[in-house]
DNA sequence: AAAATTCAGTTTATACTTAAACAAATTTTA
DNA sequence: TAAAATTTGTTTAAGTATAAACTGAATTTT
C-alpha cells in the first residue's frame, strides 16, 4: 500500500521548507510503479512472486552452501518468513534443502535443474523490464538518479542512530 | 523482501551498460530501508502499521464522503485489501463506516476522534523521522532527488504501453 | 560432566496483499 | 418495463510478512 496518490494534498498541508518528504513521496511513488510491475509480470508469466525469484536469485549467485538464515540476512526478512517461501518453492521442485552433517541445526538450501532453468528466464525478463521502463531517461540522467539514490541511502544509515 | 544485499553479485554479473539496473537496486535499497524505519516506529509506539496510517491520512487530507473504492484507487490497493484494513480500524474505533443513503451499495468512511487524534501523532512522528534520516543530504541534493525521480515516474508510465 | 546459554530454524498468531468469485444494488438497453 | 450489463463492496483461497514463543542442537560456563 502507498499514499502515491495522496502526494499533492499531502504536500500542500505542510511547510514549504520540508523538501525531504517530497523527496519521500517522489521514491514512494516511483519504487511502487515499478515494483507493481515486475510483480504482475511474474505473477502472470510464471505464476510466481518476487520473493520467490528474490530467493533463487540469492541461491543462483551464491556458493553452494547457503543456509536459511543467509537468506533472511540476504534478504533482510525473518527466518521465518524465509521458512514459507522455501518450503512452497521445494514442495515445486525449484530448491532442496539438506541438514548439514557437521551441524544439524542447519539447513543448507541449493537450487535444483529446474530452479535454475526458471530462474534463467526470470532473470532475462527481469532485466528487460527494469531496461524499457528506464529507456527514456539518457544514461546521464539515470546515472544521477543513482548517485542520487546512493548518497541518500548513505544518509539515511548515518541518521538512524539520531531516532 | 528485497534483493537489496544481493545488489553487488547481481551488478557483478551482467554487462556494464545496465545502468538502469544499477539505478533500480539503488532504488529499492533506498525506499526499504526508510520504509522498516517507519513501519517499526508505527509498531512500536503505536502498536499499529503503514497500511493503518496510510488510510487514516486518506480519510483526515480528504473532505468526507471517502468511500471504500476511493481509497482503493488513492492507497493503489485492490478493494479487498482496504476492506480488511477498514474493517480493523473500525473494530478500534478509529474510522465508521456508514452506508449511503442514495446508492446502498456505497460505504462513506470517516475517521473518528480518537482516530484524529491518533493521526496527529502519527503524522507529526512520520514527518519528523523522514527529516531526520535526510537531514544529512543538503537541499540542492535532495530537490536533485526529487527531481531525478519524478522524470523516471513519467519515464516508466511511458514505457508501460511498450511491455 | 552437568547446567546454563547461545544459536538455527520452525511454529504460531495476526496482519497485509492479491486475484477471482460472489452478492447486492444501480444503470443501461432493448 | 424486463432483461442485461455495470458497479460497489465483500468473501475466499493462497501467499507474504512480522514478532514472539518454541524446539532441538551446539557451545560455554561452572
Amino acid at each position: 500500500m502507498s499514499q502515491a496518490i495522496l502526494f499533492d494534498k499531502v504536500l500542500d498541508s505542510i511547510p514549504t521548507e520540508a523538501h525531504q518528504l517530497r523527496a519521500w513521496f517522489a521514491l514512494l511513488r516511483c519504487f511502487s510503479s515499478i515494483e507493481r510491475i515486475l510483480m504482475q509480470h511474474l505473477a502472470q508469466e510464471y505464476n510466481s512472486s518476487l520473493p520467490r525469484y528474490d530467493v533463487l536469485t540469492a541461491l543462483a549467485m551464491n556458493k553452494p552452501g547457503v543456509t536459511m538464515g543467509d537468506l533472511a540476512v540476504m534478504l533482510m526478512v525473518t527466518k521465518g518468513n524465509i521458512t514459507g517461501v522455501v518450503r512452497r518453492l521445494e514442495q515445486d521442485g525449484l530448491v532442496k534443502k539438506v541438514t548439514s552433517k557437521k551441524d544439524r541445526r542447519i539447513q543448507s538450501v541449493t537450487i535444483s535443474a529446474s530452479g535454475r532453468k526458471l530462474w534463467d528466464k526470470m532473470h532475462r525478463d527481469y532485466e528487460r523490464i527494469i531496461s524499457t521502463l528506464l529507456k527514456g531517461a539518457s544514461e546521464a540522467q539515470v546515472n544521477t538518479l543513482t548517485l542520487s539514490l546512493e548518497h541518500t541511502l548513505k544518509t539515511v544509515e548515518e541518521a538512524v542512530p539520531q531516532l
